[in-house]
RNA sequence: GCCCGGGUGGCGGAAUGGUAUACGCGGAGGACUUAAAAUCCUCUGUCCUCACGGACUUGUGGGUUCGAGUCCCACCUCGGGCACCA
């Protein structure tokens, strides 16, 4: 094993000295943006998973360095949040406090890991001048009537005791705590990130990010192509307006189904004939938790209006008209025309509640008329639909949708962000209201009189330190039980006012935070938080490493919130990050590492054993980034033995050298082409190769310098130290990366294969360029082919240039 | 149910339609050593064979092709995302 404990001590000091990962921001002639998503830090430490993002961002960054760009490669902590608070509580330690101490404990193990971090420009979304800014992006969300209230059934966690916004339920759990989330009926804050839907699909097409994650967005913003097309109710004024896909259906809608909150059901329930009935049905129905309405899937319940009566305006047929919370009243127009004929939900649902079911869609033209055994979703030819029968339902849909008066529209699953959240540990919101000027109808946006943002030379509106800090539950933030921070005066008329006592979602402190790193220290007196010369200069991100978890949470908060700025002219881009790739998982022998099953690979250990270095290239090579890696201590001993071959091998003198040898430069091109793909992999096992034959054949100064360029990303410390020991010029990784000849990357000795039938019979070797005749005759010499071409005749010879001979008999 | 990824030795994993199993781990044998560790060398997909050699092998079944881990069709299975979204 190599001294890697003093060699990472002496280097780690001389690179800070020196500079070396700190580029000239103003100046950088090639920026290059290097992004890995910031950490919280858990008091726990740096997890062995961080430090797989970690270093599998930096290699990308030291190879562009290497490739002569400006690298920024910036580190900072995102620390506000329910994470961090929860472990407070549980230590009994402050929030402000405990951020402390994991501060310094997550730098440290950050400057550990090896990376080349621009030190200087940290942030911490806890830090007072940074949540300032963070207030100030809310007030332009108000300003620009972004940012609204609203009083609405929304997710609520009763571990976490506070609201969530819909992308942090998962499966109808809380994404922090796995609590299983109930509704309740609350005045929130909430962005208008619906304004965007369409712009954040479609842009989706323009930027280069992992397939994956830019489906889970397209899933999650949900486009729907359909129409609206009104009902109009028997003996009323009021029509219900639903929205559909299949208006090539109407023919077949027998039913009308409205979601239980629908207030149209308010109003039609004083005519019905079981009203009692009906209000039984919507408190139970508003009462039933996420999971119970996903577990009653099949089993549909609902209640009919009865004696209301609505008009299919396809047919003038009356049809009868249920409330059922299989109709959400989110989505839409929270009112269906049921067609249980092609539709599988309406179908069991008229099953249960024996409505007529109509097939007006048959599969082949020739089909008569029949009630099949199950709901037919596809495509096919209209019967049942007077003048469009014959029709294919595909191309019927226009006509229909004029027919009776439609309108054509796209639907989005994507709700607003709720913003707000009942916690302490956060940015509070930096709002005030009054109850005067609400009275009198006065306020900064006519819909919410009384409301006004802090104004703009009074942030930040500092978050108190308080002894009581723990959840209420109540609803409201434990804020609100502090009356030094609530009391303020009206910045509209002067009188007492109360300040919003709860804090924001700390997904908004990550939604801008890229924006930041460049113009750390740089934006004092400027009206937003960042210079624009700067920003112009090095943004967007050129690249964006992160965990997939994320594909809907901060990663589309992000995009939303760069389009706001843009939209505002405060930034020159839509897109915050050209290129995105998502890291795997790192596994332990094949399971997840958790606390509770005790697994969890402590990096600081193997680092003290083994150094960085070791750690750093055994987390490479596992498996290519993207995919994930599984974790075998016993694996390390492979990286570890490399590294101390190397260190032998540059120990001795190297053999003189005018230039790299020309088999080096397959291995140039290998290793080039496989960072660049991420495929780290790969390239550290062609490091290895090169290193094997380096020992066999003794180390040329020009092929072991190529080497140690090309290892330097993987390990930084031993590549500094033997280029140094080697006479390069400091530093290593702020030299330039070998260039490879296209032509000398081809081998000159090819070997040919020689197959008959398709089996390998045997190789002949051969220079390159070698014709088709020679190749046949050199193949039929050969003993082997000899044998099996004397069992049959010869059909054919097939010979693919310097690779195959095929003998076809 | 729909949409993305995967499925290759004992293990992690390599393979622009052209030598399947690179590189590494583990294992076996050997060298060095009083001994062990470390290090170095050789072997290591499965089956048949003393051997020479041969047959088989990339989740399953078909297909295209001179040639398929790779392309096409159907299915099984694991991981992830969405989900009563009309």
């Amino acid at each position: 094993m190599h001294p890697f404990s003093k060699i990472e001590k002496k280097w780690l000091k001389r690179w800070e000295k020196s500079r070396v990962y700190e580029p000239d921001r103003r100046k950088a002639k090639k920026p290059f943006y290097n992004l890995m998503m910031f950490p919280y830090p858990s008091a726990e430490g740096l997890h062995v998973g961080n430090a797989y993002a970690f270093v599998g961002s930096d290699v990308y960054g030291r190879f562009k360095r290497l490739q002569g760009y400006d690298v920024f490669e910036p580190i900072g902590l995102d620390g506000f949040g329910i994470h961090s608070e929860n472990y407070a509580i549980k230590k009994g330690v402050h929030p402000m406090k405990q951020a402390k101490i994991s501060e310094k404990n997550f730098y440290r193990q950050l400057q550990m890991i090896g990376n080349g971090f621009a030190w200087n420009e940290r942030l911490e979304t806890y830090d007072p001048e940074y949540y300032k800014w963070t207030q100030w992006l809310f007030v332009q969300m108000w300003k620009h009537g972004l940012a609204y209230r609203k009083k609405q059934s929304v997710n609520w966690c009763p571990s976490c005791k506070t609201v969530l916004a819909d992308e942090q339920v998962i499966a109808g759990k809380c994404e922090r705590c796995g609590t299983p989330v109930v509704r309740k009926e609350l005045e929130q804050w909430f962005f208008k990130i619906t304004k965007y839907a369409d712009k954040l699909l479609k842009d989706l097409d323009g930027i280069d990010w992992s397939e994956k994650v830019k489906t889970a967005q397209r899933n999650w913003i949900g486009k729907s192509s359909g129409a609206l097309i009104a009902f109009k109710i028997r003996g009323h004024l009021q029509t219900v307006e639903v929205f559909t896909t299949r208006p090539d259906t109407i023919f077949g809608a027998t039913y009308l189904v409205l979601a239980p909150e629908h207030g149209i059901v308010e109003a039609l329930k004083a005519d019905a004939e079981n009203l009692k009935e009906i209000d039984k049905y919507i408190i139970t129905a508003a009462n039933k938790s996420e999971g119970e309405r996903i577990a009653e899937k099949k089993a549909k319940t609902g209640v009919e209006l009865k004696g209301i009566k609505a008009i299919n305006p396809a047919n003038g047929q009356e049809i009868p008209v249920y409330a059922a919370d299989y109709v959400v009243s989110s989505y839409g127009t929270g009112a269906i025309m049921a067609v249980p004929a092609h539709d599988e939900r309406d179908f069991e649902f008229a099953k249960k509640f024996h409505l007529p079911i109509k097939q007006v869609v048959a599969k082949e033209k020739s089909e008569k008329p029949a009630v099949s055994p199950e709901a037919y979703g596809g495509e096919g030819y209209l019967v049942n639909s007077g003048k469009f029968n014959g029709l294919k339902s595909e191309e019927a849909k226009g006509d229909i949708v004029d027919y009776v008066g439609g309108k054509r529209v796209d639907t989005y699953k994507l709700r607003d962000w709720l913003i707000s959240r009942q916690r302490y540990w956060g940015p509070p919101i930096p709002m005030v209201y009054c109850e005067r000027c609400a009275e009198e109808r006065r306020g900064e946006n006519k819909e919410m009189p009384g409301w006004y943002a802090v104004p703009e030379k009074d942030l930040p509106v500092k978050l108190p330190m308080v002894e009581d800090f723990r959840p209420t539950g109540t609803g409201q933030s434990p804020l609100a039980a502090v009356k030094s921070f609530y009391e303020t005066k009206c910045p509209g008329c002067g009188a007492k006012a109360r300040r919003e006592t709860d804090v924001s979602d700390t997904f908004l402190d990550s939604a801008w935070y890229y924006l930041r790193y460049p113009s750390v220290g740089l934006e004092s007196g400027k009206k937003f938080p960042w210079d624009k010369i700067i920003t112009a200069k090095w943004l967007p991100v050129d690249m964006y490493i992160g965990g997939a978890e994320h594909a809907v949470l901060h990663l589309l908060y992000t995009r939303f919130v760069a389009m706001a700025l843009k939209d505002w002219k405060l930034i020159g881009f839509a897109e915050p990050f050209k290129v995105f790739r998502a890291h795997g998982l790192l596994l332990k022998e094949g399971a997840k590492m958790s606390k509770s099953k005790g697994n969890v690979v402590n990096p600081d250990e193997y680092i003290s054993k083994y150094g960085t270095d070791a750690v750093r290239m055994y987390l490479m090579f596992l498996a290519p980034l993207e995919q994930g890696g599984d974790w075998y201590d016993s694996g390390i001993m492979g990286v570890v033995r490399f590294l101390g071959r190397a260190w032998e091998v540059g120990q001795k003198k190297p053999i003189g050298q005018k230039s790299v040898s020309p088999w080096m430069h397959a291995h140039i091109k290998k290793i080039t082409m496989d960072i660049s793909a991420l495929h780290y992999n790969t390239a550290i096992s062609e490091l290895m190769v090169i290193l094997n034959r380096l020992e066999k054949e003794g180390a040329g100064q020009k092929d072991f310098q190529s080497f140690l360029i090309m290892l330097s990303p993987f390990a930084p410390f031993l590549a500094e130290e033997l280029w140094e020991a080697q006479g390069g010029k400091f530093s290593v990784h702020r030299t330039a990366w070998p260039k490879f000849n296209p032509d000398l990357a081809e081998p000159e000795e090819i070997e040919v294969i020689v197959q008959v039938n398709g089996k390998v019979r045997g190789r002949i070797k051969a220079k390159t360029g070698l014709s088709k005749s020679e190749a046949q005759k050199l193949a039929l010499e050969l003993e082997a082919v000899k044998k099996q071409v004397k069992s049959g005749t010869l059909k054919q010879v097939i010979y693919i240039q310097d690779k195959v001979v095929n003998i076809v008999l």
